[in-house]
DNA sequence: GATGAATGAGTTTTCATTCAT
DNA sequence: CATGAATGAAAACTCATTCAT
C-alpha cells in the first residue's frame, strides 16, 4: 500500500503547493491580483491541473481564506476561553491579532473590504467567508467580555471590541501602510485600551 | 472672445458631468465596478469623449480622489487651524470625519486598501494620491497635537492621531459592515479617546 | 443627418456580414461546429466585437435561427391560408419545404436534433426557437387540414402532417445523404401521400 | 496456458464494462453528453485504461454504434431473408424498427444526422459506420423489395425503401420529440404504405 | 472637438490525450 | 497491465484604449 501512500501524500503536498502560490500571489498583490494564470504560473503547474484540485476560482480562494482566518480563530478561542485576569488575556489577543495580521498583510487588507457589491459578484462565496469570520469572532469576544463585571466598563460591553478592534487596526495600519517609525506595543495598547474603556 | 470663454465654460461643464457621473458610479458600485463604458452611458456621453478629457482611466479616477479626498482636507484644515480648546476641537474633528464617511463610503472602503502592489499598476496614481492624502492629514495632525502641551498627555504625541483615527475607524466599521446597530456619537468617541490618551 | 444615417446603415451591414459569416459557417460545420473565434476570422472582424452586435453566442445564433425559420414559417402561411383545391395546395407545400431545406441543409440537420439534453443547456433558447418553430408549423398544419372534408381521409387528421414530414424527410434525407441519385419530384411525393391517406 | 486464457477473458470483460458504461450514458445523455471522464467514473475504471483497450474516443465510439447498429441490421436481415408475404415481412419491418428506435433513442437521434464536416472531424470514423450502415440497409432493402412483382409496385423499386423510411421516421419523431400523443401502430403505417405505393 | 465602432489581450473553465509510476 | 495526475489547446466572454469619420 505504500504507492498508494505515496501518492496520496502528493496529492496533498500538491494541493499545498497550489495554495502557497496562491498565498503568496495574494500577500504580493492582493485578492484582485490573483487570477489562475499566476497561479499556475507561480506553481510552476498547467492551469488545468488547478481544478483537478479546486473546482473553481472562487473555491481555491475561499478555502484559502476560510484556512487562514481559523488560525486566527483558534488562537484567539483559546485565549478567550483560557482563565486568567482581564489585562492578562487582552494583552494576549493584542500581541496575537497583531503577530497574525503582520504574517498576513493581505488578509488584514482584505477582510473589512470584503463587502456585498456587484464587483464581488463572482466571489459570493469569499465574502460569505469573511463574514463568517467576522460572526465568529463577534460572538466569541461578546461572551469573553460579558465574563468580566459589566460595571468596571465605562462603556457598553458591546462596544468593548469596536474600541480594541479599532486601537490594533490603528497601530497596524500606522506600522504597514503609514510614514512614522512606530513600534506594536501590546502593553501599550492596553494601557491607552484600558484607560479609555475601563472606569 | 466671447466664443472662445463659451468654449471654456462648456469643457469645464463636460469635464463636471463625467467627474459626477464617475462619483456617483463609486458611491454605488465601488471602485472594482467602473467601467469607462458605465461611465460613459451614465455621463450621457461616448467613451471616445472621456479619452479627451482625462489621459486615462486611472488619471480620471486619481483626479476624483483627490477632489474629493481634499474636501475632507480643507474641513479637517479648519478645524485644526481654527482657536479653540482641545476637547472642542478634537470632538469637531470626529464628528467631520465620520460625517464625511458616512457621505462617502466609497473612500472609506478604498482608502487604506490601496497598496503599491503589481495588482494595482494600473492605478499607481491612485495610490499615490491616497498617500499623498494620507502624509497631508499627518502633517496637520501633527501639527495640531503639537499645539497643545505636550506634558498632558499619556503617550507620545505623534501617536495621538494613530489612536483617534484607529477609534473612529472601528466605529465607522461597525456602523457601515457590522452586525449591531450602534450609533456614531462623537462625544463618546471623544471621551475614550480622551481618558485612554489625557494623564 | 446623412452622417447618422451612413452609420445607421454601416451597422445594420456589419450586423448582416457577421450573420452570413455564422450562417456560411453553421452550413459548412453544422452548430456544433461554430465558434465565435471562427465567426470573427470568416467575418474578419475581431472577436470583441461580434459582441457589440450580439449580446452572446446563443443570442446570436437563436436570431440567425428564429429568421430564417420564420422564412419557411411565412411561405407555407401564405399557401395554407390562400385559396385553392387540396392537391394543388399540398403540392406547393411539398415543393416549398423542399427548396427551402435544399437551400438550408444545416437546419434540416439540425431542426429535428435540438432535444432538450445536458448536452445543449448552454443553448436553451435556441432550443426553444426551434420548438415554437415546430408548435407554428404544427398549428398552421392542423387548421390547414382541417379546412377540408375529414370525411375524405383515411387516417386522423392530425397524422396527416405526421405522414406528409415523414414522407418529404424521407426523400430529403436520400437526397442529401443517400447513396441513389433521386430526384426531389413533388409530384410524386403528393401522388404517394395523397393515395396513401385519402380514401 | 489458463492463464493466457483467464487473462483474456478478463480483458474482454473489461471491453464490455467500457461499452456498457458509454452505452448507457449514450442513451441517457447523447453523444455530445459524453466525456471520456464520464465513461471512467461509470465504468468504475481509470481514464488511462480507456486507452489501453480503445485508440482514443472516436474509436470507441464507433465501435460501439457499429455493434448496436448491426444489431438492427441482423433483425432485418432475418425478416427480409425469410420466406413469408410482403404485407406480413413489411409489418415486421416497421414493429422492428420501432422497437428498436424506442429502445435507442440515441441513436435515432444521431443516425441521420451525422454528416462529414469539419465539426465531426474528430468523428470521422463514427461517421463512417454510420455511412456504412446505411449502405448495408439499403443493399438489403434493394434485394428484399426485388424478391416482389415489380408490377405490382406504383413506383421504382429504388424509392420504397425511401417511403417506408420516412413514414416510420415521421412517426417516431412525432412519438418521441412532438406535442401530441400518437401511437405507434405498425399495421397503420403498413396501410398508409401500401396504399400509397402499390397500384 | 466629438463620436462610437473596433480592437485584442486577458479572464475562467473544460476535456481528450499522454505518461511516469 | 492499470493507474490517475498532468497537460494544453480551445472555448466564451470583458473591457481599457484607439482611431477613422
Amino acid at each position: 500500500m505504500s504507492t498508494k501512500e505515496r501518492r496520496e501524500r502528493e496529492k496533498r503536498q500538491r494541493r499545498e503547493i497550489i495554495i502557497s502560490a496562491t498565498v503568496e500571489l495574494l500577500k504580493q498583490e492582493g485578492i484582485a491580483g490573483v487570477s489562475m494564470d499566476k497561479i499556475a504560473e507561480k506553481a510552476e503547474l498547467s492551469k488545468g491541473t488547478l481544478y483537478l484540485y479546486f473546482k473553481n476560482k472562487e473555491q481555491l480562494l475561499s478555502e484559502i481564506f476560510w484556512m487562514r482566518l481559523n488560525i486566527l480563530i483558534d488562537k484567539l478561542q483559546t485565549i478567550m476561553e483560557s482563565e486568567g485576569e482581564f489585562d492578562e488575556l487582552v494583552k494576549q489577543v493584542i500581541q496575537t491579532v497583531m503577530d497574525y495580521f503582520t504574517e498576513n498583510v493581505d488578509i488584514f487588507r482584505f477582510i473589512y473590504h470584503s463587502l456585498p457589491s456587484s464587483a464581488y459578484d463572482f466571489m459570493k462565496q469569499i465574502h460569505q467567508t469573511v463574514e463568517d469570520f467576522k460572526i465568529r469572532i463577534q460572538e466569541m469576544s461578546n461572551k469573553f467580555y460579558r465574563r468580566f463585571d459589566e460595571g468596571q466598563f465605562y462603556i457598553k460591553t458591546e462596544y468593548l471590541q469596536t474600541v480594541l478592534r479599532g486601537l490594533i487596526w490603528g497601530f497596524l495600519t500606522e506600522k504597514f501602510f503609514g510614514q512614522s517609525e512606530i513600534e506594536l506595543d501590546s502593553d501599550l495598547i492596553y494601557r491607552i485600551f484600558s484607560r479609555g474603556v475601563l472606569k
